[in-house]
DNA sequence: AATTAGTACGTTATAATATAACATAATCAC
DNA sequence: GTGATTATGTTATATTATAACGTACTAATT
């Protein structure tokens, strides 16, 4: 057996090497704004950051706290704006139950993610089952209902703040 | 060919008799919480009576508002209060992408609901798939994740929206 | 390197949603 | 009816988000 961490999202591998998570999303947004012509300055890098420091979302104030801890001294407007090029950019996800924001682990592809939350720890771990999305195309498809977002967010305990 | 209206639910059959979604949900609503003894006040009634009053989620300020019309002058924690008895009971969702409130179509029975919404009209119709539901249970499973609560919102355009 | 068009950011103010904390009133169980 | 419980009233404030307008930066072209 690979253990109770076997195929887990990084986000629920409690000893992943997170400072490598951090770098290869940045290192992907760079890429990915790079070849879109999209304009990834340095306030929008430092958001996406701050965003990726863990595998919580964070909210819009937090973000405008840290930022004002280095320096800066922002308003809430241009954290806004830069959590919209963030998401216009699939950078980033919106987790609305939570009014807070998350990291996308796969901004590269065209997806419609589907968050996993916990609860306790407030780890939000990010899937994408074609199983769910489908089954939810399907369903809109019978009721002619033409889809342009899908938002599934899942409440619950995760693997590491259940007993075994 | 039953037309395009044929299996859908009430709130895209344009024609529908609403005054029964009300009177239905109304008596539903009473019978239930008789049965669990749970008080459902003049207030409490008042305001499932206007979320009900279309198949378009309302926000609180909003029913604080029809509150204030009818002569009641509530203050916010009386109409949060209100909606966060009618959301125990199950007799209403909260739609998280659009911090507004909807009848549930089918309190009585156990279920996590998907919300379809509109943007065009802001219709929303509750479905309930199991092959959805199945698909984010199974998902969760395999992550070992605890399910509490599943949050399904799809935006897009309803089949009252859409060109024929 | 100046011009300019477009984009990003700064700033002020306020809107919209939600809750904490405590007081009063209605209802229920006995 | 008395006391316990539940519901509502009231005041104040927290939290999340955006409108509107001004300034500065960037990139493309001359």
């Amino acid at each position: 057996m690979a253990g109770k961490e076997g195929n887990l999202p990084a986000a629920m591998r409690l000893g992943h090497d997170h400072a490598r998570c951090i770098e290869e999303a940045m290192t992907l947004a760079a890429e990915l704004c790079a070849r879109r012509g999209a304009r990834l300055t340095e306030l929008r890098r430092a958001v996406l950051e701050f965003v990726w420091q863990s595998h919580a979302p964070l909210g819009a104030y937090a973000i405008l706290d840290m930022l004002s801890a280095e320096g800066r001294k922002p308003m809430p407007p241009t954290v806004y704006r830069a959590l919209d090029f963030l998401l216009q950019q699939k950078l980033i996800h919106r987790i609305a139950s939570l009014n807070a924001y998350i990291g996308c682990i796969d901004p590269g592809r065209p997806h419609s993610g589907q968050h996993l939350i916990c609860r306790l720890c407030g780890t939000v771990a990010e899937v994408d089952e074609e199983a769910i999305s489908g089954a939810i195309a399907a369903s809109a498809r019978d009721l002619q209902f033409s889809v342009e977002h899908q938002t599934v967010e899942v409440t619950g305990i995760c693997v590491n703040c259940v007993p075994d």
